[in-house]
DNA sequence: CCCACTTATGCTCACAATGAGCATTAAAGG
DNA sequence: CCTTTAATGCTCATTGTGAGCATAAGTGGG
């Protein structure tokens, strides 16, 4: 009876079946901004013209790089919005509809592109043309590249849309008084019950009460504080609504709903640097094992211990030492590493251990 | 001097820091089937017609179930196709558009559904009508029901059209002749390079040569058998290949590039399983222990270990007894349970370890 | 009633992975 | 030479995970 010599990454592992109990945001049933979204309701009364229907395509990326430890995303209108455009007939493929459009509309090389989501919600542009638009979100990671910065053109810190998520120097001060705001959202619901599950949500997603903050929920975390009418976007729906003067301050807002296909996008490669190493396309061909780190951490929005991360990459095999030294470090000097590109192409992948199950059990 | 106390689950942890090396394939950059593909060639030399294109939305739907210890997927014509059907102006968005069309299509509720992956590519359709087709997958995973089946609408194993994907009782008969065929498949490339890459390909994704299986990679592996010819729609689409006679059986063809949106159902779903407890959307309400372990195993096509998948359901807290006992066991009786739903609300997300960072490093 | 057989449950044990932090090395700047 | 700042090495306690032994509690036959 040899027994099942799990290498499954599986149950009898475990180590991978630790369910996380959390939606990821770009999957699950939410089809606007959470419960309390105006964007949720409209609609599903109104002409339920059943047929086919021709729609415009739309492609919106989310570029990110990382410069001087900030996390940047690429934005037109002066970091208004994302560099978007028609799906147009001469693209083989959304992806490479995708690569032409921000190339040609910022000059700038794309690297490693992912799909993110896909929505066309019937309310979701606020001058609803005769046409509905179907909108393919994406990521796209690269270097930032300084030359001709066309008008308007420019790349901005995460942070600036989203000041509540930088952790790297421990709780940021704004989530102070957003808490305070929040806790008011929710004392301002009818009924105790109605309270109790405002004031849990808004906890739970912000580590509040001695909860933990989890990094990875940016998303989660946006759409509460635009469902608690904190969100400049949100207001902007609801005419009536007028920022409180008591409200804190929620980052720079985004045309239509841009700043939520980044904090998706920030959702998704916070979660995805974990387990794949995408960092490598956020940094120069050759780095210090600190600049890989800040690199994380910017992303992460979150400080790391320098001496487990250092063993995690030597354990991995991800980098190799190029030889080269940098001195310029402030102290003693520090080797200069490359990302191994074979590691892509070699046997175990980390995470998740491998397979197969032999015998019985 | 605190230190980071780090619970952000990084690398200060690392244990999520591990990073995969494996393109999901679902986000990276892979427009058709791979390098291979035919459907990736083709266009980029034709009208070139730069302008926004009105194309017509389709919305396809991966139904899933488990019944009988076989994961089962609901298909339209005896099996051939997925459940599928236009974006109409009454849906209020691309989910409730799912929901209705396959609804109504199938007279079956769906229970969780996420999106997968929404393609355009050119020559994705065999008969390209004068419409642009931009497609979006969903995955719905519910309990299969008996009722009213509608002419050619029916529940099929996974298994019939991915054969080679189900290792419960060890590597299954096919994968033998599919090793060989690939192996021939090698030998035919172009110089010893060339050669040598594609068996280091084939043996990496069906780990042949004493490599480990991972059952997630399910796309991958269809998309090599594909670009080595060895699948029937790859076949159609190039008139002149006929299946030659010593090909291994692959599995049952579908329509169109329905398989290959299978594939990418499954390589989700085997990936979800390990960190959100989605299986219980496949169990009715109440289940044994082994009930529960085994439509986990139907899914990843692997046995897995009783005792720690136990141990880790308890310690996950995910299940509570109903007090309920089955006794047609064939054993000792086994508790019943029902899963905890309140977990979706709870603190701690199994794996992804919680976050902050506080004091200097 | 006892026995063989089957599945359910408990529990142990060794080993690998991970969180924290001490210690040492190697530059730069007075 | 001494202080400061990083880079690197290495230790140590804890927890997580792979395997498997052992016992419990049914069923179906002698």
């Amino acid at each position: 009876m040899p027994g099942v010599d799990c290498q499954s990454g599986f149950p009898c592992s475990g180590r991978m079946l630790t369910w996380n109990h959390e939606s990821d945001g770009t999957g699950t049933d939410r089809s606007g901004h959470g419960r309390g979204d105006p964007r949720a309701v409209g609609g599903m009364n109104q002409e339920m013209a059943s047929t086919t229907m021709p729609l415009d395509a739309e492609l919106i990326a989310v570029v990110a790089a990382v410069t001087a430890r900030m996390p940047r995303v690429l934005t037109l209108e002066t970091g208004n919005s994302l560099p978007s455009g028609p799906f147009e007939s001469a693209h083989r493929s959304l992806q490479a509809g995708v690569r032409s459009w921000v190339e040609r509309q910022t000059h700038h090389p794309l690297g490693h592109i992912e799909q993110l989501y896909t929505f066309a919600d019937r309310d979701r542009l606020e001058s609803s043309g005769p046409r509905r638009v179907i909108s393919v979100g994406y990521l796209a990671l690269t270097l930032e590249s300084r030359r001709d910065p066309e008008p308007g053109v420019g790349w901005w810190s995460w942070y600036r849309y989203f000041p509540w998520e930088d952790h790297r120097q421990g709780p940021p001060p704004v989530l102070g008084p957003i808490l305070g705001a929040l806790e008011g959202w929710a004392t301002r619901a009818s009924g105790a019950p109605g309270r109790r599950e405002r004031r849990r949500r808004y906890r739970h997603a912000f580590g509040a009460g001695g909860l933990a903050w989890n990094e990875e929920w940016v998303l989660q975390r946006y759409e509460l504080l635009y469902e608690a009418g904190l969100i400049a976007e949100a207001q902007r729906r609801s005419p009536g609504a007028e920022p409180g003067r008591d409200d804190p301050p929620t980052g720079e807002a985004m045309v239509q709903d841009h700043r939520r296909i980044l904090a998706t996008a920030i959702t998704r490669l916070r979660a995805k640097i974990k387990y794949r190493p995408v960092v490598f396309e956020l940094l120069p061909a050759t780095f210090t094992y600190l600049e890989l780190q800040q690199a994380v951490e910017a992303i992460a929005g979150l400080r790391l211990h320098k001496q487990n991360f250092r063993r995690l990459m030597v354990q991995q095999k991800l980098v190799e030492p190029t030889g080269a030294i940098e001195v310029r470090t402030g102290g003693r000097p520090a080797r200069r590493y490359r990302f191994r590109r074979e590691v892509l192409l070699e046997q175990a992948p980390g995470g998740a251990r491998l397979p197969q199950a032999r015998g019985r059990i």
